[in-house]
DNA sequence: CTTCTAACA
DNA sequence: TGTTAGCA
């Protein structure tokens, strides 16, 4: 263990040269520096000890979430997700933004549009944090509440309406 | 084979 | 949102 050997992530990239402890007491390397090589190699230890230098590629996050590649790639368009680019120009997403395309999908799925996700995606903090003013889309989020409200109701009233309509139903 | 960007029968 | 083209 030379300790400059070079770190390669699954596959086989390489990823980052990790500073030995002699590059913290050399005084070739200036010592505003070194405190950037500290976190540095903290960053690449706790990666390393995880098996993975780096988080997930668009077909992981894709397979992993259930969203297309294409939708992953719309969303941070949007900015409900975000990612860094690996060395290779290949998104890196967090393993965390697998929540996030969730929380979007089921939105999605009760019938949210995606203008309005991309507005009410900021002011849950799951996307960054917090940012502008959510008032006004928090009324919206009231409003839409009140019609699901409304839904629900009619949506009862039928499926009862249903059971009356089967009980008379000759067997 | 996977990902990237841009564009659209 | 899918899909396809042309690269890397």
């Amino acid at each position: 263990m030379s300790g400059r050997d070079e770190v390669l992530d699954e596959d086989g990239a390489e990823i980052a040269r990790p500073a030995g402890d002699e590059d913290l007491h050399d005084d070739s390397v200036p010592q505003r520096f070194r405190s950037r090589i500290i976190t540095l190699n903290s960053y690449i230890s706790v990666n390393v000890k995880r098996k993975r230098a780096w988080g997930m590629k668009i077909g992981e996050l894709s397979r992993a979430s259930g969203a297309s590649p294409r939708s992953l790639r719309y969303y941070e368009e949007l900015g409900l997700i975000s990612s860094v680019r690996q060395p290779n120009g290949y998104r890196d997403y967090d393993e965390a933004t697998v929540g996030v395309v969730s929380t979007i999908k089921s939105l999605l799925d009760l019938g949210f549009p995606m203008t309005l996700i991309e507005r009410v995606l900021p002011c849950t903090g799951d996307a960054g944090p917090i940012e502008g003013e959510c008032s006004g889309i928090m009324a919206r989020v009231a409003e839409i509440r009140d019609e699901m409200d409304d839904k629900a109701h009619r949506l009862l009233e039928t499926r009862d309406a249903l059971t009356a309509f089967l009980s008379q139903q000759p067997s």
